[in-house]
DNA sequence: CACGGCGATACCTTTGAGGTATTGCCAGCA
DNA sequence: TGCTGGCAATACCTCAAAGGTATCGCCGTG
């Protein structure tokens, strides 16, 4: 049985009348007998009563037609559907991104995505730079934000794009007598009790601050620590110590603190944006575009990706 | 865009091989790449993805796949349904029908019914002999249970088969002195306050009575009037009178009363199923055979219209 | 570098969908 | 009662396209 048996039947239900449903088919009526006789002999019922008043539905008939309407109309959104998806317009995208990219990019590219795509499933999932890319490597994730490039194995397959450069400030109470100043210098917060992030999962913040204040410094020994920059926020607005942190952390305003620079300037890793290199899918692709018109700082390599588009 | 491109794209995401999900098809592999080809063309989309690990759906694949394995079953079902309604075993069935059927024929018919078909939807419409005739000829409803044959424009028609004879018979509550007696004769109800059924909706009572008590008798126009059996029944209980109605009312076994019958025995109208001479429905013709077995007094007309089946 | 597996392409065969002409079957009507 | 008109079915033909066979081109692998 084909799909035209289907249109057929339900053409010649509509009009009740073989030579106008044919006429509206666009064959002539002999063809359409014919294959109407094809169908019910397939079937192994007769589907139509053929009175001189005209033709109507038996009950078999009726029942046919009642499913028959809906595979054409599954059918006819399949088409639809499949457009749809192309597009990007509808589908899933899993993003695996660090706590800190929630300040900064995040707000913006998802509310804009969310309003550009709102048939696209977002599922987002916070965990650290050195679990994103195992998860983008297996298949888990679709893009992620992550501190410097992802590393491990695997990870030749995938496409990093820098989407925001970064530098250590400090954040302190507003009571804090820092909470004036323009910058802080490194031998200034080596005096003060800091507040830093648990350096396990982003060992390279670590190393940013080690430059900044010594390798051998007891200030980073004794420093309080942190899960994730908006607890750092917390702490230095309760004026516990001074909170060493991105920059992107001056995204959030919040009452009760003051953002100062730290001299020397302390670069920290870029914010890199990364995916399966083999990954074409249409909604990854909206959300790249989506990246790139958000982010000025984006490197080149999103723009090579984002031109051969289908 | 026919169902043989749906199956054969089901059949490519199934087996993620051109090769085997050919063979599996019946057909060699280059045609299933060229209907594939055929198909993506037609959407206007790439479907899948040819790798050298397999051929795997794109999120447009995916999307078009689902549609398509919901329309593939709804076409599968459609063979299945209608074939279902051409034995009768799913639809509808519209039946009117007396009161006082629902006394003797209809219990045991229906259950029988019910049980034979679960899946048919049976509409029960009480309704007087003088409505059920306009409501066949208007195709309201499918079959009818009359007292005596439909009259009417349009009766001819109809089928009228005679499923059950009838008679008067009393019945009195068990404190009355007719109680113990096995019949009792108009001279002895022309002596006794009497319940009858309301005449207007079915005359052919009425003019049974008469024919019982004669036409001029006080006794029936000082009798109490009631509009179905089942609240004759429930006087005659109550010790106000004696009723009378039709002999299936001894089939409702009820505590309280007594049946005797009536001299001279006075027949009433028979009975009568009646349908379109037009309708070969086949819910019908099961109910028609659902009737022949339970009912032994059933005509031969009914016998003639379940002989010439599909 | 040769080999093998796989999908695409080229070209042929054959099925069957669709077209035209005609028949058969009533219903309405003179 | 025969005539006519409308409609579906039948007969027969044509041609588009589905399917088959042979082959190519493209890798990945040993």
């Amino acid at each position: 049985m084909e799909a035209r048996h289907l249109r057929y039947a339900v053409a010649l239900a509509e009009h009740e009348h073989f030579g106008r449903a044919a006429r509206e088919l666009g064959i002539a009526q002999p063809p359409l007998s014919r294959q109407i006789a094809d169908l019910e002999r397939e079937v192994g019922v007769r589907l139509f009563d053929r009175t001189r008043q005209g033709v109507f539905p038996t009950a078999a008939g009726e029942a046919f037609l009642a499913r028959a309407r809906r595979a054409l109309d599954e059918i006819a959104a399949a088409t639809v559907d499949a457009g749809r998806a192309a597009r990007g317009e509808t589908g899933r995208l899993r993003l695996g991104f660090i706590a800190s990219a929630l300040l900064d990019p995040l707000p913006g590219v998802l509310s804009r995505f969310g309003r550009e795509r709102p048939d696209v499933r977002l599922e987002l999932h916070e965990m650290a730079t050195s679990r994103s890319s195992p998860a983008l490597v297996a298949g888990e994730l679709d893009v992620a934000i992550t501190l410097g490039p992802p590393r491990g194995a695997g990870a030749e397959h995938l496409v990093s794009v820098p989407i925001g450069r970064d530098h250590v400030i400090a954040v302190v109470s507003t009571a804090h007598p820092y909470a004036g100043r323009q910058s802080v210098s490194a031998d200034q917060l080596r005096r003060q009790p800091l507040i830093v992030s648990a350096g396990e999962d982003e060992p390279a913040v670590v190393a940013g601050l080690r430059a900044l204040l010594g390798t051998d410094s007891s200030a980073l020994g004794g420093a309080i620590v942190a899960r994730d920059v908006h607890t750092i926020i917390g702490l230095a607005a309760s004026g516990v110590g001074v909170g060493l942190g991105p920059s992107r952390m001056r995204a959030v305003p919040r009452p009760g603190v003051r953002f100062c620079a730290v001299t020397p300037r302390t670069p920290l890793p870029d914010l890199v944006l990364s995916f399966a290199a083999r990954d074409h899918s249409p909604v990854l692709r909206a959300f790249l575009d989506t990246i790139r018109t958000n982010c000025p700082e984006v490197g080149a390599a999103l723009d090579d990706r984002l031109r051969p588009q289908t």
